[in-house]
RNA sequence: GCCGAAGUGGCGGAAUUGGCAGACGCGCUAGCUUCAGGUGCUAGUGUUCGCAAGGAUGUGGGGGUUCGAAUCCCCCCUUCGGCACCA
């Protein structure tokens, strides 16, 4: 027995030298239909990477390894987030440069992805924050803009009073800066938005179009985009020709209707009120509200408030005399920020109306019995279905089929409509930040908003800059940036400092991969045709709405503008669990991040790769363990020993094949589990992404093989059955090798050379199995007494029910307790199991 | 509040057209190996009663359907995630 010691770490770069040397991640445009496009979501480079990350690179080298193997041409590319906020702010912490910060982390975490043996075709390696990246992200933004589906307006920012800067929302934390604790305040800015709203019903319906999507990320996107269906009804205004109009849902409560409500934002307002005995309490109140955090405005707890503006609007439908309030609880971003009040029947109403004293007409009763409601018993809004009262030609009707008829009534007399509303904003891409791409944008006194030429794309990032945080984007202060020409009338012109929000860049890189060294253009639609949309996506739940949702917005736009032929971007998504640690998500901040060198280390790359993967269901959050990282250890170790014991015996014995008529027993029972064991990983790779219990499958077979080969060496190797016991071991050596290689692929490729083949195990096919092989000659069945078990049979697999029942009888532990009593019923279930049922 | 996911040994987890609960692994216990061990090997390991054979009990709790329920139905509890004054 010669055994070699299993050295992973001179094994795991001798193969990943190979894997590189030879191309095996490497494609060309060229591609047929046999393509696979495997993503992974690009990382940010924040400096180093934890175990947890591991998972989500790990996952897709393994669906990347076993497509390979099933003969697919595999796309597995990979690039960087980087540009963002947290750069910036090791700048303004150290000072170090984010360019420089970026370019550092990118080198370190190249090199940790490599030591896990993750392949890429790094030849289409992309960086968001790089010239050759962002004059695309830029181009986007000015097809957009030609399309009318970028436009600028005032919006509100996080602003800190203390710093003096606007706050990203990450940096307000509990509606506080996160740098001074001081409490942020909301402030208006001009800022560019996308017209996301203008595809919110195609991103809904085309949900259902994305079969290889989990449910519950479809469900997550759909509440965001927040369909909801109802009608706009016009208030006229009392003693003027305006008309206020808003949405409901309940155009059947429209009779109830006894105060209406105005966001404070509502631009009517100060007409409103202008020069009226109203206005100072009103615009007081306004400035009170709007000084208001998002959080303490929009949660449920905040106490209902309000003013009333002294005016009044007419009921359309029976002409009464409507109060017209402004109220907090109003939001200018849905409907039309006005809000027609029925206190009887919505909760909200109903608490605004008991702290003011407003009537509360009821019109709603619940069907099946007479009694009406009492407006002054009620303690909460009746918000529940029932038959309409108080509605005039409507009374009696249920409401909600009064709804549809009311609707039509609106329409017949011209004071509504049918009408829809989206709980979705538009995308607001500004970011007063330096480290993003720069908007394209330049701003001329004569002629207005100009965008800059494609021709003159990109527009460069400055070098140069201050970093201190003050009011405005830092890019404000480089004078050579700022100050420009304009490029319609040649005069002088000052360009737009803002940059673009990092989820612009994320949006399109999966297309960026396909040409990423163009230059002429940001991809080339007919290979793009060729290889997407992507067959798997892999990332964190955490991405579930917004990367998303931008991405299928910007390839919804792209498709509308015909540079591509699919209108979603990612036919399969799979969303990775997070690793846990002391119960905790892994990160930075709470100290309790595992460092996979340290693990690469002491155990090797496939160790962690193992273990990662077998520690739970992909998709489940999973509680990182580091004493059990020993046992997927042990299990390589063991498959090493095995087979390196044997090497000498492999070199010599010629493999003839494997003969089953020369089976005895033990080694039918092998076989059968090596045949158990092909179809187990393949079905649980296939069809659920059961890594864990695919790997413990493999280690079941390896157990069994242990036992099968302990004294196979002490045979007499001139007889025929000892040579074939020999080659079934082989057999099974090599199956497990092959299975696992997508796993623990440097072991598996040196096992493999080592079993004697040439390299590489990617380019042998993956195995098929031998299903006749598979059902066994004799079963094991459970005999049970009123469903407990009393005694087990092992009998032939194809025996009849009467040989079987007679057997039953025969038992001894079965008569023992069967005494004195009497069998009503026998449940036979073939090869499984007998219950008597007694008396 | 609404929507969704989940609850199984000391731990991670297996078992779903209803059919032996706890596969596989960690840990633990005992023994062997070792100068030594965060090594390797062997055996055992849900709980409980019993010297044992064997019995009882057991998948968050309570009901139900069934010969038989972790699995199906009803009610409840807990944890996690998303949305949350959206008219």
């Amino acid at each position: 027995m010669s055994n070699k010691e299993y050295n992973f770490t001179e094994i795991e770069k001798k193969w990943q030298d190979f894997w590189e040397g030879s191309g095996l991640f490497r494609v060309d445009e060229d591609c047929d239909k046999n393509k696979f496009y495997c993503l992974v979501m690009f990382p940010y480079p924040s400096g180093t990477l934890h175990v947890g990350h591991g998972r989500n690179y790990i996952i897709g080298d393994v669906v990347s390894r076993y497509k390979i193997m099933k003969g697919f041409r595999v796309l597995s590319p990979i690039g960087w987030d980087a540009f963002g906020l947290p750069a910036e702010n090791a700048a303004i912490a150290n000072g170090i440069h984010p360019s420089i910060n970026t370019e550092n982390n990118i080198k370190k975490m190249k090199v940790q992805l490599e030591r896990w043996g993750v392949g890429y075709d790094w030849d289409r390696e992309v960086a968001s924050c790089e010239p050759d990246y962002y004059k695309w992200t830029q181009w986007i933004f000015l097809k957009l803009f030609e399309q009318n589906l970028a436009y600028k307006k005032k919006a509100a920012v996080n602003w800190c009073p203390s710093c003096a800067t606007v706050l990203a929302n990450e940096q307000v934390v509990n509606d506080l800066c996160e740098r001074c604790d001081t409490k942020v305040k909301q402030r208006d800015l001009e800022q560019w938005f996308f017209k996301i709203s203008n595809f919110a019903q195609r991103l809904l319906d085309d949900l259902k179009t994305l079969d290889g999507w989990p449910e519950r990320v479809k469900t997550m996107q759909a509440n965001w985009i927040g369909r909801s269906e109802g009608a706009k009804i016009n208030f006229k205004l009392e003693e003027t020709d305006k008309t206020i109009p808003c949405f409901t849902t309940r155009p059947d409560t429209i009779f109830g209707v006894t105060f209406m409500s105005l966001a404070p934002e509502h631009p009517v307002i100060r007409e409103l009120i202008n020069g009226t005995e109203h206005e100072k309490s009103v615009l007081e109140f306004i400035d009170r509200v709007r000084g208001q955090s998002t959080i303490e405005r929009t949660s449920e707890g905040t106490e209902k408030e309000g003013i009333f503006t002294g005016r009044y609007v007419i009921n359309p439908v029976n002409s009464e005399r409507v109060p017209l309030w402004v109220s907090n609880y109003a939001l200018m971003g849905y409907g039309t920020g006005a809000v027609m009040a029925v206190p009887a029947h919505d909760q909200r109403d109903f608490e605004f109306a008991k702290k003011y004293n407003l009537p509360i007409k009821i019109v709603i009763r619940p069907t099946g019995n007479d009694t009406m409601l009492n407006h002054e018993e009620m303690d909460e809004a009746y918000v529940e279905d029932g038959v309409q009262v108080n509605s005039d030609r409507f009374d009696g009707m249920p409401n909600r089929e009064a709804i549809p008829k009311i609707i039509n009534f609106f329409e017949e007399k011209g004071i509504g409509e049918r009408n829809i509303n989206f709980r979705l904003r538009d995308w607001l891409i500004s970011r007063q930040r330096y480290w993003g791409a720069p908007i394209p944008i330049i701003y001329c006194e004569s002629c207005g908003t100009v965008p800059v030429p494609e021709k003159d794309l990109p527009v460069l990032l400055p070098e140069k800059v201050e970093f201190k945080p003050h009011g405005k984007s830092p890019l404000d202060d480089v004078d050579e940036f700022v100050n420009s020409t304009c490029p319609k009338c040649g005069g002088s012109a000052k360009r737009e400092t803002d940059t673009m929000d990092t989820f612009v860049d994320s949006s399109w890189y999966y297309l960026r991969y396909i040409s990423s060294k163009d230059n002429t253009q940001a991809f080339d639609s007919e290979d793009a045709n060729k290889w997407l949309p992507v067959d798997q996506y892999i990332g964190g739940i955490e991405h579930a709405i917004l990367h998303l949702l931008y991405s299928r917005f910007i390839t919804k736009v792209f498709y509308d503008l015909k540079l591509i032929n699919f209108d979603e971007p990612f036919k399969n998504l799979f969303t990775q669990g997070m690793i846990i640690k002391d119960g905790a998500k892994m990160s930075k901040s709470k100290g309790n991040v595992v460092n996979p060198d340290l693990i690469t280390e002491k155990y090797g790359a496939d160790t962690q790769r193992l273990y990662t993967l077998f520690i739970a269901p992909p998709q489940r959050d999973a509680e990182w363990n580091d004493r059990g990282v020993i046992g997927s250890y042990r299990f390589l170790n063991k498959l090493w020993n095995t087979i390196t014991s044997f090497e000498e015996y492999f070199k010599k014995i010629p493999d003839a094949g494997i003969k089953p008529d020369l089976f005895s027993k033990e080694t039918k029972e092998l076989y059968r589990y090596i045949n158990i064991t092909i179809k187990k990983v393949t079905e649980d790779i296939e069809k659920s992404w059961s890594f864990n219990t695919a790997i413990a499958s493999v280690m079941e077979l390896l157990n069994m093989v242990v036992d099968f080969s302990a004294d196979l060496r002490d045979k007499d190797f001139n007889e025929e059955a000892v040579i074939n016991d020999f080659n079934v071991l082989r057999h099974s050596l090599e199956t497990s090798v092959k299975v696992l290689a997508p796993f623990v692929p440097h072991i598996s490729e040196e096992l493999w050379e080592i079993l004697g083949h040439n390299p590489s195990i990617f380019s042998a096919p993956w195995p098929t199995y031998d299903e006749g092989s598979i059902a066994a000659d004799q079963v094991e069945m459970v005999i049970q007494i009123n469903g407990k078990v009393r005694s087990k049979l092992v009998v032939p697999s194809e025996i009849t029910e009467d040989d079987l029942k007679s057997l039953v009888m025969d038992d001894k532990k079965i008569n023992e307790n069967l005494e004195g009593k009497k069998i009503v019923k026998t449940i036979v279930v073939p090869k499984k199991l007998v219950n008597l049922v007694v008396r």
